[in-house]
DNA sequence: TTGTACGCGTTATCAG
DNA sequence: CTGATAACGCGTACAA
């Protein structure tokens, strides 16, 4: 492999010449600069990156931390970490793939050993034990997902709320009255998993402005279990025409169920979910959905770590604090259709 | 940060005694190495990866290349990727991951710069143009699919052609006498695509063995196309009752359009898949399907670029080639019954 | 506008 | 069994 030096040869200059026309950080006449460009051309030199990181103290690295037993849907997660690369890219970083099996320890080992510069955490939980080390430690992060505490971290995620009220507002616009919410396991919202509260949060708050009538009901997401969930829902309040469901399992049982009490979708029920627009597509029929831009939320990652990274380059002080919540768009599908005409109407 | 010199400071030995203890590459005497892990533990000690990647010549990073818009069913490439990134771990190594977006152009720059010391290249074409670069600089590598011409490759994918023997023996075994094959688009076929050629082949010459009728048909995958396809399969063959479907998007339609001809499954009809388990699952009923280990092609890929690169490392001749198929394995579920009784037969 | 010289933290070679 | 010391290839203050 060609180094530094071998170009600086073959151009008649030094090596500092050719450090400098490469970074750019003093000019360089056109006259050297065509001889080095040619030089590097004709070698084919690339720069080392160990010893670049070596002595420019940066790695141009960053780690991103995927789930491994994961609890999202999985081509989300891609597109995620397919964005996170691209987007580094154009900032001259790579992006080094971390499974959670090492736990916090993982973190602190690419970050300490200086192969990373900066850490994106995916699949962030509310009480993430990864999160202490990223403080301690005080390692440039950026987190999709939010946790407990998120003072003095970036944070960037879907807005939740929003997307509950858009829920609402759709279904309160299409002349639904009562509403059922079908939700998570009944454990995501008692240990107050935020994503699940902060929707269900804001459909609620939505919903009372519209003057709904709504029913919020969690569930397994097995067939049996929605089963179960939509018959209570039924008995309850025999005139719900509206379903929101945020639980990817139960989508296709709740179809199929509806279909199965003699409920064709959407002339007599409505059904919306909350779901990547990918999973949106595959059922029939294709459902009206909220959903956030998943390849923002990688990108949006990138500049908070970059943001981070530099400052702490710079001896600058750190962004305090960084939370981001991206606007979901609901995209009307097949799903959903003004409520029936009620009996009592006729 | 710790740096050798602190932890050699605070054990009161050198620092190339520091090196030889972590890297056990000479006897320590049990004393001074007690010393060492202690002044580790204390200091927080993580050997600096760029000065690690400068002195010994290798930055114990691989890159893993993923393909951008896929061919490949994600949540599979996902679990492959995770493959690789947790063998990796068991050489010592990381993973880089690159998008396809940079072309041959990103393989060459991360081989080039040592960033990466070798590289894992996914969702192989038969006319990859990756593959002249990896032979030009002479960059370990692993492929995981098979290319035009594998010669001096390390290459590794599923047995696609027992798979297709698998299904012909499948349906043979519970008396289907008329099976169709519903492939690929036809451009799959036509640019011999290896993985559609070889499991046609693989199908076509058991099926002659077990002296079954067959029909090939390829198809978009879509709904419209779907349709089309199995029209014609019914026409040419009335007596059509095995089905084997090789193409992710055309398993829904088929079922339902199946349905819709009042054939139920697996009574009236079989229906067997080549595809990943978990999609399996997803229909109803759950697939007959056939299958290879994702992971397995990611550790197996792991293992060959490590051995590349250390006989790279030791001047040692590379290994010629490494053509692996894994086996592919029969999972029975519900689409798939014995042959119903043939109406001659009464 | 260009060149010199030092340091970055490890590994490997040579002595002892 | 252990210690000095020279690379490794690049970035950057300092000098010209």
């Amino acid at each position: 492999m060609a180094t530094i030096a071998d170009v600086a040869k073959h151009a008649g200059v030094s090596s500092s010449t050719v450090s400098y026309a490469l970074s750019g950080k003093r000019s360089i006449s056109g006259e050297t600069r065509q001889r080095i460009e040619q030089a590097i051309t004709e070698l084919g030199y690339h720069p080392n990156a160990g010893a670049r990181a070596l002595a420019g103290k940066r790695s141009h690295i960053i780690a991103l931390v995927v789930p491994l037993h994961t609890n999202v849907y999985v081509p989300t997660m891609m597109e995620i970490a397919i964005a996170v690369t691209m987007a580094a890219r154009q900032y001259g970083y790579d992006v080094l793939l971390i499974t959670n099996d090492e736990g916090p320890e993982g973190v602190r080992r690419v970050a300490g050993s200086g192969l990373a510069d900066g850490v994106i955490l995916m699949d962030v939980r509310l009480d993430d034990d990864r999160v202490p080390v990223l403080r301690a430690q005080g390692i440039p992060a950026a987190l999709i997902g939010i946790p407990d505490d998120p003072h003095g971290l970036s944070c960037v995620d879907h807005d939740f709320a929003a997307a509950g009220a858009l829920c609402a507002d759709h279904l309160a616009d299409l002349g639904h009255r009562d509403v059922a919410f079908i939700g998570y396991a009944a454990g995501v919202y008692q240990r107050h998993a935020g994503y699940a509260e902060r929707t269900l949060n804001g459909f609620r708050d939505q919903a009372e402005q519209r003057d709904l009538r709504f029913l919020h009901r969690p569930c397994e997401g097995t067939y049996e279990s929605t089963a179960g969930t939509l018959a209570r829902i039924l008995s309850d309040r025999p005139a719900t025409t509206g379903f929101v469901v945020q639980n990817e399992g139960a989508i296709g049982p709740l179809l199929s169920l509806l279909r199965a009490t003699g409920r064709t979708v959407p002339e007599d029920a409505s059904v919306m979910a909350i779901c990547p627009d990918q999973l949106a597509e595959q059922y029939a029929p294709r459902l009206t959905a909220v959903t956030g831009p998943p390849n923002e939320l990688g990108s949006v990652a990138v500049e908070q770590v970059m943001a981070r990274i530099s400052a702490a380059a710079d001896g600058a002080p750190q962004p305090e604090d960084g939370l981001l919540l991206l606007s979901p768009d609901l995209v009307v599908r097949e799903s959903t259709a003004p409520a029936p005409r009620r009996r009592t109407d006729h």
